[in-house]
RNA sequence: CGGGGCGUGGCGCAGUCUGGUAGCGCACCUGCUUUGGGAGCAGGGUGUCGGAGGUUCAAAUCCUCUCGCCCCGACCA
């Protein structure tokens, strides 16, 4: 491609509106522009690692066996009456009205319509299991949009349903994505982990994410630094105490007497262990949740955060928030701040840490009030235990014990066991061998093809731009030929052009008629991984400069073997990568 | 949806408090010079000041409404 033939506008300064580091570079390196929040427009360079991130995405579900089509970005509204997700699904469904009056909305995700589609195709055993899958635009109406392709409205998406005829079948299904998952992020030349995940809304049993490693990633994930666990922050197991609760009671502090203490408007953990001079871990937090409508208070240490996923999973409610004032009142006859588990009316949970026996602080459920010297068993009982709180860095691994680490990343890759959700509400059936009707047993895999090229450069840039992974460069090559008028530079120059291009090679010719230090700024800029210099200076001793976007120096071949140089560069630079 | 901020030429911004008819840098166009890390000189074009209504002799500036965007939070993957 000849710069002068081709698009890609660059900008000199940072735009106000990106406030991350990839949606920046994006915007510069001319990548992308915004039409509206949340929706940008790829412009040339950009689709063309977008392409090649598809290509790779492709070759990969293609070898597991998966296979390719397309569906639909408008549905109906029946469908999603039928799984049940028109109720459920949030603002986030873009709903609308066709002229004939009839509803419909702009998918977000496929589980509907792929299920429609095998209900009716799919009758027997023996067409199982299959794996369809498509890259496709998805909608989803966020509720705030924001860093460029990180966190758009519409993004193109991979997404993969697979159907089995049991539990089995769908663990191998889930198992062949696991592993197209680390290759094709591995083949994209990504630093990535795999983590455990909570299924979240999607439902079904068991899921991971395939994280980017990056400082600037909005998710934290916690691995283990002796065996390979590795988990996100919600989903991070705390091992539970090796002691069975009643031995756990037996006395670790010397047993006081219960006491109040006046503590005016003294609410947060904070205020409170300054106040009493204690550290927090001698607190206990009592929170008051209302969970599908019933009231419940939570306990955890002082100085642990409760992790609300894990209290919604172990409740079993589908709907957990914090109680609002009222609720909290009736709840404990205190206004908010002073909750405590003595004389609590509603059911108690308290995560492990509360089984500790020693002089707990808490609140006095009374305002301005709280007790000291509380203790489990004697003061207040506790209905259950449980893993209620955030992991945290003093933790062991909750496989091996092992010292853990807490790292963050972007997810750009989620595979799901979603069992027999859909294949039950949109009767999903096939005939096994002895001629009986059963669901079939199904998984979606996900992977986000534009946050895939944003975490590539949240992960890969220096202060001059970004780093392209050569599997996802725009381009692999950019020649610089830095005096367009000087007729042997620019031939030269063409000539490796074309035999570059002659070889299969991805290769932009910059043969604009501007200033050398304009050319090597927009090639740092968009990122491209290998740079060749012709230059007069250089050309007087018959040599041609390559440089790598991620390496600082520059170093000089003769032009006679610049062809082949560069093609040994681009062996080695995948050669690294696989 | 709650809180905060911002809309002025393609981009980044000043001007708004204190009303007087729009400016700076970069970019862009023409010419000459220049050419190994975002050139110099000379000349030039560029704006419904987000939109609507109002106050006023006069509105980018004051008032009302409205639209859009960004950030924080809640939410979501």
């Amino acid at each position: 491609m000849r710069y002068t033939k081709y698009f890609i506008p660059t900008y000199r300064e940072i735009p106000a509106e990106a406030e991350v580091i990839s949606h920046q570079l994006m915007l510069r390196a001319g990548l992308i522009r915004k039409l509206t929040a949340g929706i940008y427009t790829y412009l040339p360079a950009g689709l063309r690692s977008i392409r090649k991130v598809e290509n790779i995405v492709r070759e990969e579900m293609n070898r597991a066996g998966a296979i390719e089509l397309l569906m639909p970005a408008v549905q109906p509204a029946e469908l999603w009456q039928e799984s049940g997700r028109w109720d459920l699904y949030g603002k986030e469904l873009l709903r609308f009205r066709d002229r004939h009056n009839r509803e419909a909305c702009l998918a977000p995700t496929h589980e509907e319509v792929i299920t429609d589609l095998v209900r009716k195709e799919i009758r027997s055993y023996k067409q199982l299991p299959v794996n369809f899958y498509q890259i496709q635009t998805k909608f989803r109406d966020e509720i705030r949009p924001r860093f460029g392709l990180m966190r758009g409205r519409e993004f193109i998406m991979k997404d993969a349903y697979s159907f089995d005829v049991d539990e089995e079948g769908a663990n191998r299904s889930y198992e062949a994505m696991y592993e197209a998952y680390s290759r094709i992020f591995t083949r994209c030349g990504l630093k990535f982990r795999a983590v455990e995940a909570d299924s979240g809304a999607i439902g079904g049993s068991y899921s991971h994410e395939f994280m980017v490693l990056a400082e600037t990633g909005e998710d934290q994930l916690v691995s283990c630094m002796k065996c390979n666990y590795a988990a996100n922050l919600e989903k991070a197991e705390v091992k539970a105490p090796q002691a069975a609760p009643a031995e756990a009671l037996s006395s670790r502090e010397d047993e006081k007497p219960l006491q109040e203490v006046e503590t005016p408007d003294i609410k947060t953990i904070g205020q409170l262990s300054d106040f009493l001079s204690v550290g927090p871990e001698m607190l206990i937090k009592t929170l008051i949740y209302v969970a599908d409508g019933q009231p419940v208070a939570a306990l955890v240490r002082g100085d642990h955060e409760i992790n609300e996923t894990k209290l919604k999973n172990y409740l079993g409610a589908s709907i957990v928030e914090l109680a609002p004032p009222e609720i909290i009142e009736e709840a404990t006859g205190a206004p908010t701040g002073f909750a405590g588990p003595v004389g609590l009316k509603v059911r108690v949970v308290a995560d492990y840490a509360i089984q500790d026996a020693r002089n707990w602080v808490t609140g006095g459920n009374k305002a301005d009030m709280h007790l000291i010297n509380v203790r489990l068993g004697r003061d207040f009982q506790v209905d259950s235990f449980a893993d209620l709180r955030v992991i945290t860095p003093q933790d062991p691994c909750p496989r091996c014990g092992g010292p853990i680490h807490f790292s963050r990343g972007i997810e750009v890759g989620h595979i799901f066991k979603l069992g027999t959700k859909y294949s039950k509400a949109m009767k999903a059936h096939y005939l096994d061998e002895n001629g009986e009707e059963r669901l079939m047993v199904m998984g979606c895999y996900g992977i986000g093809v534009g946050r895939t090229v944003a975490a590539a450069i949240e992960q890969n840039h220096d202060e001059y731009g970004i780093i392209f992974p050569i599997p996802i460069a725009p381009f692999e090559v950019v020649i610089l030929a830095l005096q367009m008028h000087e007729p042997e530079v620019r031939e030269t120059a063409e000539r490796l052009y074309s035999d570059l291009v002659g070889k299969g090679v991805d290769v932009l010719l910059d043969d604009r008629d501007e200033r050398p230090g304009v050319k090597f700024n927009d090639a740092d800029l968009v990122g491209i991984p290998i740079r060749v210099t012709v230059g007069q200076k250089g050309l007087k001793n018959g040599k041609i400069e390559i440089r790598l976007r991620n390496e600082k120096e520059s170093y000089q071949v003769d032009v006679s073997s610049g062809t082949f140089e560069v093609i040994g560069i681009i062996q080695k630079l995948y050669d690294s990568i696989h």
